[in-house]
DNA sequence: CATAATACATCGTAACACGAAGTATGCCGT
DNA sequence: ACGGCATACTTCGTGTTACGATGTATTATG
């Protein structure tokens, strides 16, 4: 898929992808996965970006000896998807502009 | 608007801005204002993009004394603007997941 | 006669996705 | 027992991109 594209997407799609129950890298670049593809890389810079931003918070939780680090939404951060809902109806707008061919 | 949630739908608003008939800079700012805001630095950026990409050829034509550099779409263009559409069925399974709330 | 509209151009910047490379542990098969 | 794979997180550098700022020049309008 398109880079461009993406952007703007993916932002949300984390935030979505620990909306329900909070979770960890690993675990959310696997649960896109049938939807977005994206890189350890990519997924991490995301991940501190939304932390900054406050969209997030994160505990580190021992598990099997080994350190996870868990994802946990905010009010912020549900509030962030809820404006991108709101934003796509100009999305739509825009793409029903493309598809019927200008004007 | 978002700006990230804009990149991957310029180039193709602009495509399809001269997709029926050539046009020029200021006019594609004004046609495309009820679907995108995007300022004129913006613009040329993108008209030189596309025209380096070759889904676009320019011809300068003189009106009313003054110079106007008219874009016309290539095949090239056409096509891109249809890979866009295929690809929008991604998009829009992305957009019901976040939509419906993750899982 | 000043101001807005038309028309195009350039520069610098900040945001962002990604590849590459690295560290470290647990598990499975042969 | 050990080589390879999956799990798990981190950092660095880079190329693409949208935009604000700024500049030039002409025509129309009030």
């Amino acid at each position: 898929m398109d880079i461009q594209l993406k952007r703007g997407l993916l932002d949300v799609c984390v935030l979505t992808a620990i909306k329900n129950e909070p979770s960890y890298g690993y675990k959310i670049i696997k649960d896109l996965q049938p939807y977005v593809v994206l890189t350890e890389s990519t997924l991490y810079t995301i991940l501190k970006r939304l932390e900054l931003g406050k969209m997030l918070t994160v505990r580190s939780i021992e598990h099997d000896g080994r350190l996870r680090k868990y994802y946990h939404i905010t009010k912020a951060g549900l509030g962030r998807i809820e404006d991108f809902k709101s934003e796509w109806k100009e999305v739509m707008s825009i793409y029903r502009f493309v598809e019927k061919g200008g004007l």
